[in-house]
DNA sequence: GTTCATCCTTGATCTGCGTCAAACAGACGG
DNA sequence: CCGTCTGTTTGACGCAGATCAAGGATGAAC
């Protein structure tokens, strides 16, 4: 099945009933920057987009017409070569941006890891909301300054780390995301977890079992890790 | 010897002798969104900074004070480990800004390839000026995008690309930076381009030899290459 | 509960690139 | 012109992680 796109009611007027005052990932998006009638102005620009996990929300080389900001959920973003070998760039959570790396066509593709809602908005309307809001703007323009601060720390992991290393520079990154310290919830496959720290399946298995075996983690399920030990975590992900 | 910081005198309202007015690299900076007075007020708030070869700009760690535009010569910037290992985020020339993906303090350290000159801001007067031109803020936030869509490649390349797949890809994307398309300039060390790609010296020699062998390129010297078959180039890089 | 499909783990073997070592080539000062 | 220094190239060998292969766990459908 496609994505689903719900165009919104233009919000009346009503202060405390348009969506966005009742959104949870306000605090955590970019929309945080904006006062109640910026707010109005985005929400009028909004789909609501809900998607099914695996379905797919923008396909390399497509003509960029959109951005997208997760309200909820979790996705993978990715690189295809011609041959098949993927490089998953990055995971987005609630709160995340997605299409700032964006120029005429979209350079990656996007799939729900989980079912995903989104607010949608067309580009072309968007930038013109930049143009009228610059809290918004300025809010962006931090994200990316961010993300660009995350994208070197994972060259730097795909370049000079370990596979050990990889794992647990992945998992502390992880809690962090989710504010958490001492468990992370994972919500991908080892095989995405792979595709993400430039490893195989079978290597992150193995760097798992040597951190379970070596008392640092344990797995309370396949997908809930507990960290026993975040300070063992933290040195071996440094090179300690 | 240290970097030398020469505060310009405060730019006389007289049109065409001030310095961004006859500045080589306004038109491939962010400052080239900027109409008159917005580039006078930038003028205002630059240090016009020469650095000497292998001389220092930033170093990981320390506060994030200043902001760069590289006005000539180019720069390395890079991550270390604890232990030595260095990872090259990136190679900055003419035009290219310094201090996008930054915090409260530099996350990597940048150094003069060749010698440099850049205009130097202090941060928090810069950000006074993206207040009043949302021209040169839209302009940064362009930049940022570009930037992360590079990183994005940069990853596929260190996750997924063969040490000749990764040769290739940077030969080409260096001739494309410098507008040229049959031959590079190589301002870096065959070290420094292992570090970029996440690669040893020796293998970059050995690629390097494989594609001369192979016809696909020439030695010019060692820091001139010919492109002798741009499209196998190409070819090789996508993993075809 | 049973079946099926998907995902995960573990073991054996292979290989691309790293490591170690040595010769070679320009650049520079004297 | 020669010696020195730094950077590059080439060869021999080793290893981290890929590949190949086989079981084991988990969860959804019925």
């Amino acid at each position: 099945m496609a994505a689903v796109a719900i165009k919104l009611p233009d919000c009346p007027p009503v202060d405390g009933i348009d969506p966005c005052s009742r959104c949870g990932a306000r605090s955590v998006s970019v929309c945080g920057s904006l006062a109640e009638s910026g707010l109005r102005q985005l929400a009028a620009l909004a789909d609501v987009q809900v998607v099914g996990a695996n379905e797919p929300m923008v396909r390399e080389g497509d003509s960029a017409s959109h951005l997208f900001n997760i309200t909820s959920g979790s996705v993978r973003v990715y690189k295809l070569m011609a041959d098949g070998r993927r490089q998953i760039v990055g995971f987005l959570y609630t709160g995340d941006f997605l299409g700032l790396a964006t120029g005429d066509s979209y350079a990656f593709s996007a799939e729900a890891l989980e079912p995903v809602t989104a607010c949608r908005f067309r580009k072309t309307e968007y930038r013109r909301l930049l143009q009228e809001q610059p809290l918004l703007e300025a809010a962006l323009l931090e994200r990316a300054s961010h993300e660009l601060a995350a994208a070197q720390d994972q060259m730097l992991l795909l370049g000079r780390k370990t596979a050990l290393e990889r794992f647990a520079s992945f998992l502390l990154d992880t809690a962090k995301r989710q504010r958490r310290t001492d468990s992370v919830h994972l919500s991908m496959t080892r095989a995405e977890i792979a595709d993400y720290l430039g490893l195989t399946t079978e290597t992150v298995s193995r760097v798992t079992s040597k951190l379970k075996t070596s008392g640092v983690i344990r797995l309370v399920s396949l997908n809930e890790i507990a960290l026993l030990r975040p300070a063992a975590l933290a040195e071996i992900a440094e090179g300690g």
